[in-house]
Order: C-alpha cells, then structure tokens, then sequence
DNA sequence: TCTGGGGTCCTAGGACCC
DNA sequence: TCTGGGGTCCTAGGACCC
C-alpha cells in the first residue's frame, strides 16, 4: 500500500487567539477564557501564550488565576465567534481537499496523498499556515506524517506556529525517549497501570509483549502498543462529524445541592437545552440518561431506552426526573446532566409505529396484501410474534415496522 | 492542581433469543 | 430437569480528549 501524507492542523491556543485577532489591544498580553469569571467555580478554559508564561493553566480556578497573574485579562467564552472562525479555517483547508476530517471546533485532519499539485507536503503546509495567519490572525501548528497519530504527536511537538514531519523512521529516535503519559490515548489512569507494568516511556511500551498488554489493559492496550510503533490505519473521514452519536447538557451548581426544589429546576433548565440543541439539529434519540456528580466528585448515571426516540422538552424533562428520583440518595450534588443517545435524523426517524398502531392503520387499508408480504419478508406468523414481543416491550429494536416500511410494501 | 462542559469509545454483567 | 454456545441489546461505569 501507498504510503499516506496526513496533515494534522492544530490552531494554537484557540479562543484566546481568536479573541487577540478580534481586539489587536490584547496581543501579547496574558488573557485568559474563563467559563464563568464571576462564579466561584469558574475555571480557565483557554489561555494565551503570555498567561501561561505565568502559570496560568486549562481547568485552574479564576481566584486561583487572578491570584498567580493578577493583570491577567479574564474574558466569557463567545462561542459564536470561535466557531465562525473555526468554519473560516475548515473553508481553507477544503479549497486543497475534500478529505478533511473536522475533530473539533480547533483541530481537523487531512488526506492529501492524491493532492494533484506537485508541491511538496511541506510547502503546502507552509502555505496553508500562512492563509491561516494572514487570512483569520490565527497561529496553528501542522504535523505531517504517514498516518493519523503520528500526524496529531507531531502537530504538538512546535507550537505555535510549527510545522513538523514525523515519518516512520522517526519514530525510535523522536518517540520513544518520551514518557509514555505524553501519547495521546494514554492518560493519568492507563499510566498508572503501565508504570505497574514497568512501562516509563513510549519506547518499552513499543517493546510490550502483545498478551502482557493485551491482558492489562484490553484492546485499547494492543491498540497503544500498535500506535507506540507509529502504526495507525484509520482513515480521514470528512463524514465523521455528520454521525451524532449523543446530545447533552450539564450544569455544575453554584454549591453542593441538596433542595430538591433547586434540583428540579436545574432539570428544566437542562432539558430546555438539550431540547433546543436536539431541534436545531433536527435530531431525536431513543436513550436518554441523567448524570449526577456528588460533592467527593463521584459520577452515577442512570439511563432508559425507549421503543420511541424522543426529542420534546417535557417528555426529557420529566423522564430524567424519574430517573433521578430513582437514583438519588439524598447526598449533596455538585453537577446534574442529561443526555439523549442513540441520536438519529428527525426526519428519517421512522415514527416508529407499534404493532398496535400497525392495527390501526391497517384497518382503513386493503392490507391481506400487505400482510402476505410482510410474512414473506420476515417468516411465517411474524405479525402475530410481532404483537407478542411488543407486549413485552421487546420488539421495537428487532424489525422495525416503519410508515416508510408500509409505504414501500404497498407499491 | 481540587477540577467546566461538550463529547466518544470501551468494558462487563445481565436479560433474552436461537 | 438440566444442559451449550453464540449473538444482541441494555445499563452502569470508566477512561480519554479538547
């Protein structure tokens, strides 16, 4: 196989950049995006070169923050703006290919294996860094490697404004001598069971023998272990951002909570949310879970599916109220969500008639048609077995019986 | 360093089916 | 009455990423 040229495209220190590019007067000062400055439990979720110079990190507190830097400049996140520049920095990338993988609002992938120019990849990225500069006042850093990973590793290895190929043969030289919590995939808890294995650096993990790992850690560990070796197949999906999987919102209360009166409106507020965020995408889902965070930062959740994806305010609302009256145990809640999975397309959504409402509307239809072919298609007696299953709610994920299904049928 | 809010993927056990 | 093995779905929790 060919061997792939994948850019991995990484704008730098993303919000805070935008924000300088907006209002020049911030350039080259410590500024930071706080969640919510005036909170107590506001944090830091982006930072500026010149802030983080002094110590200023993602997730610190603000008190925490105005006290290490105490000219720092504290601003709200203004999300609109960050995305219209991220959509800007995705249009320049797409003008050189359509193989762009979006992977969030500041980093995205590119395949241009098959770019028909002859310049080389490092030109290219020269230039595409440029646009992004020139074009938006955005710095970013590119990796350019054989694959995804080695691609992402890196982008993170100049920045800002880097540009760096990590080929193959690198590999023992650039990766291995380094600490194996700096792999992307391998976090606090996964190098923990590493350094209990032995494993300090990339390159042992690389060395691992496949059922050490294997048994340790599962299939992500053969994964890691494939990846410390710089060996990654996935592909640049520029379909991958369409396929929502999830839907939710959550809320950390201004102090451990026990009202149930507060709790209850969070709630509301929660499934408003969710619910208008499931409309502007058209979007329903079958599943729909509650999270609860406690004061010692425990997380529980508790989830239901339905026959029926959903997608109203109310039935969200107070679906997620039943499970949490089920769950809850009193204990004071730091943070309360809810999400709806299993998401599909609204329109696309098969109202999914039940076998009951399959009677109905067979009564005004000339249906012994219908119904030989339906028994056809899915065996002899599967109506009747139909009605059966979905007296014991179980049916709904096996056939689905859709308008769309019966219009088909009926030509 | 005591930690926001948006996600994705994986695992493991139980229910149920064939 | 006791018994396999394979598969899917659901639920709860964990890990990780930006």
């Amino acid at each position: 196989m060919m061997a792939r040229i994948i850019f991995h495209v990484d704008l730098n220190s993303f919000y805070a950049s935008v924000e300088q590019a907006y209002n020049p007067e911030l350039k080259g000062k410590p500024i930071a995006i706080a969640g919510n400055p005036k909170e107590r439990r506001g944090i830091i979720v982006t930072s500026s070169y010149e802030a983080r110079a002094k110590g200023i990190y993602t997730t610190m507190n603000v008190s925490e923050a105005r006290r290490k830097c105490p000219d720092i400049i504290l601003l709200p996140p203004d999300f609109p703006k960050y995305r219209q520049a991220s959509k800007a920095m995705f249009t320049i990338l797409r003008s050189y290919t359509d193989l762009v993988e979006p992977v969030s609002i500041d980093e995205g992938y590119m395949d241009v294996t098959n770019n028909s120019s002859d310049q080389h990849p490092i030109d290219l990225a020269k230039e595409i860094q440029l646009r992004i500069y020139n074009e938006l006042d955005l710095p970013c850093s590119i990796g350019i490697a054989p694959n995804k990973f080695l691609a992402k590793t890196a982008s993170d290895m100049k920045k800002p404004m880097g540009i760096t190929i990590l080929r193959k043969r690198d590999v023992p030289d650039k990766l291995w001598p380094l600490p194996v919590i700096e792999m992307h995939g391998v976090g606090e808890s996964t190098a923990k069971k590493l350094a209990s294995l032995k494993i300090h650096t990339i390159g042992e993990l690389a060395h691992i023998e496949e059922r050490v790992i294997q048994q340790a850690l599962g299939k992500n560990g053969v994964r890691l272990k494939a990846r410390a070796n710089g060996q990654d197949s996935r592909v640049v999906d520029p379909n991958a951002i369409y396929e929502t999987k999830s839907v939710g919102n959550s809320m950390t209360l201004p102090v451990d909570e026990t009202d149930m009166k507060t709790l209850e409106k969070t709630f509301e507020k929660l499934a408003g949310k969710v619910a208008e965020r499931l409309d502007v995408k058209k979007l329903c889902g079958s599943t729909i879970s509650i999270q609860i965070r406690d004061a010692s930062w425990h997380n529980h959740t508790r989830s239901k599916t339905f026959q029926n994806p959903i997608y109203h305010q109310n039935v969200i609302f107070e679906e997620a109220l039943k499970l949490f009256r089920k769950a809850w145990d009193g204990e004071p809640i730091r943070l309360l969500g809810i999400t709806v999975s299993n998401v599909i397309d609204r329109k696309q959504s098969v109202e999914q008639l039940s076998i009951f409402n399959f009677e109905d509307y067979a009564k005004q239809e000339p249906i012994y048609e219908l119904i030989d072919q339906i028994e056809r298609k899915f065996g002899k007696g599967a109506i009747q077995k139909g009605i059966e299953l979905d007296k014991k709610q179980s049916f709904a994920s096996k056939t689905s019986f859709s308008k769309d299904f019966f219009e088909d049928l009926k030509e």
